[in-house]
Parts: structure tokens; sequence; C-alpha cells
DNA sequence: TATGTTGTCGCAAATCTTTGCAATAACTGG
DNA sequence: CCAGTTATTGCAAAGATTTGCGACAACATA
């Protein structure tokens, strides 16, 4: 039984339906090659099956997210998907300036999540995790003002403020 | 020289300007306990400025949060604001389910940050960190049911599927 | 296979947030 | 204090995502 079909009689098995919608979204986002953008996933499926609403598609994954069939990252206030791979999870660190999107191994956040737990009485979603900042590339020429140095000193010679 | 006057020296030596609309939602911002909803921002400031526009509230507490004024946290997929206190700096775990913001002190995420700044040379934006998770409330009634929706009551024993 | 139950879909409309643009106002230098 | 520069505003419209609702389809049962 391959990890798709394991993930429909999973969804069957929780009392949810399944519809050919549901199995072409599934097919698609598990093509894929990493986390795909919402109107992708909806303009490969309306290839396949024109009449596939956008809503339908934002409903789908929703729900595959909830059941933890696929992986939601949230990238420049844009929603992703990705298959959630049984043997190999990981959360995402995401540069707020290129957008880049890195994995992150479930190591690093155990410690974190036990604190939470046993301090808080509080269970962090880390299914869905998410930290955004700045990767290596962008934090050498992060022109954003770091309140404590110099302000002005990366910003581009003729920068507009402009819209912001 | 108060905190709010601080962040207005601050706005202008970085070259943005002192607008009546800013002065207003920096007040209210700094007037309200806690983080508090754009709307509820915008209505306050239009009692006393009626032609304020909504758009320009986004865009001033956007830029208060770029420049560290304010702390942003989202709220079941809704922007909050609240001043950012210099002292008493804190992040935050929103429960899922009853939406409730708990306040997380920074030290809990300063072994990550290191972390995360020594293997991969990324900078977390710790500053408007946010972990959702399921408080200690809603735990204990959580079960299979994500639904986000009522905090008051478990689901009744023959929920419909419906939407979710 | 026929039938009932109820989950799901498509569609349209609502929400929340962002953005393009022309008019205006804040700051700068004279 | 005046004029020039350009950041900022208000407005309207676009984007992204969610939701209400009636029609339809998936599944269970007989």
């Amino acid at each position: 039984m391959t990890s798709q079909e394991q993930s429909l009689q999973q969804l069957q098995s929780l009392g949810y339906r399944l519809t050919p919608q549901r199995l072409l979204v599934l097919a698609i986002v598990a093509g894929g090659d990493g986390h795909m953008g919402v109107d992708e996933i909806h303009r490969q499926a309306r290839a396949a099956y024109p009449y596939l609403d956008l809503a339908t598609v934002y409903r789908t994954l929703r729900l595959f997210k909830q059941v933890g069939v696929v992986t939601e990252v949230d990238i420049d206030n844009r929603l992703h998907y990705e298959l959630t791979a049984p043997g190999e999870k990981h959360h995402h660190m995401v540069c707020r300036a290129c957008h880049r999107a890195l994995n992150l191994s479930p190591h690093y956040l155990e410690d974190f999540r036990d604190t939470l737990l046993r301090e808080f009485d509080f269970e962090p979603d880390i299914a869905h995790f998410t930290v955004s900042g700045h990767c290596r590339g962008c934090r050498e020429m992060a022109a954003v003002n770091d309140s404590d140095n110099n302000p002005a000193a990366g910003e581009p010679a003729d920068a507009t403020k402009r819209d912001y």
C-alpha cells in the first residue's frame, strides 16, 4: 500500500468521503516537488478536472492538513502545502527577505516543545511549525534597521521610502 | 521622555514623517490593554478622526512593527498589535481552540535562537514570535476534533462533519 | 440495486489585508 | 516664511482565504 493509499484510507476511517476532487488534489501534491502554492495546485487540478473550484482546493488542503496528510507552510503570507513524509518529517524556516523555505529537523524543536508542555501545559502545534527570519545570504545585506546600530547603514543609496 | 515620544523620535530619525494619523494610532495602541485587533484600533481612531482609512491603519501598524514600536500577534488568522514594552518583552503562545494568547518569556527562546544561528546562520525573527497550539484548558477536551470554533463546550456525541 | 442520510461541491458573496494612484501634507533648504 | 521634494493619505480595487447555502454525490443498509 502506497503512502497515498494510506492517507486515503485514513481519511475514510475518520468518516470523510473519498471524492474525485480529493484524490486529485492528493495526487497533485504528492506529484509536486516540495511545497506548492494553492493556485498552482488549483491550476494543475483544473487541467484534469476543469470544474474544480478554488474553494474546494482550499477546503481539501485544510482537511488534509488537519488530518496530517499534508504540511502547511506560510511563505510570504501565502499558504503552501507539501506531502507529510512520515519517515522524514521536518519543520520550516522561512526567510522574510528571499522567501525561501529551509527544512528544520524535528530534533531542534524537541526541547522547546518539552519545555512548553512541562511549564505551561501548552502543546505547541509543531507539526506545522514555521519560524520566519533571515537566512545567511540575506542577512549579509539585511538593510533593515536594527535599532541599536547605525540605523541608516545598510540602506541602498537612493532608497526612497514610498510604500513599505 | 515617555516611551511614546521615544518611538516618535525614532520614526523621525529613520526618515519617516510624523503625521496626525500615526500619532493617533500610536496613542490608541498605547492606551489599549494588551493586543488589539486592527478593526478595534480603527474604530477607536475614527472616533477621534473620522477620515482615517482602514488601509492607513494597516500601513501604520506595519510600519510600527517594522520599526519595532509594536509587536504583531496572529490570533486566529487575524492581526493584533500591542506596544512593544522595552523592559518586559515577551513572545506569544496562541491557543488554536480558544484563541487566547499567553505570554512567553524570551528566556524560553534563547536556546532555540542560538541553535538556529549557530547551526544554520539563520536569524529567527523572535521579536514577533508566536507558537500556536493548545492550552491546558482546551487540551482536556481537545480529542480528535480540531474544530476551532466553540470555546465553550466539547463536541456533541453525534457531531456531524459538515464544513470543516 | 434501491433508498436514505449527510458529507461535499460549486458558486457567490463576505472577510481580512494589501496595493495602485492621484492629491495632499510633512519636512528641507533657501 | 516660501517653494520644492517626496513620503503619506484616502479611496477604490485587487488579492488571498473563508463561508453560507442549495444541489449533488458518497457511503451504508437492506
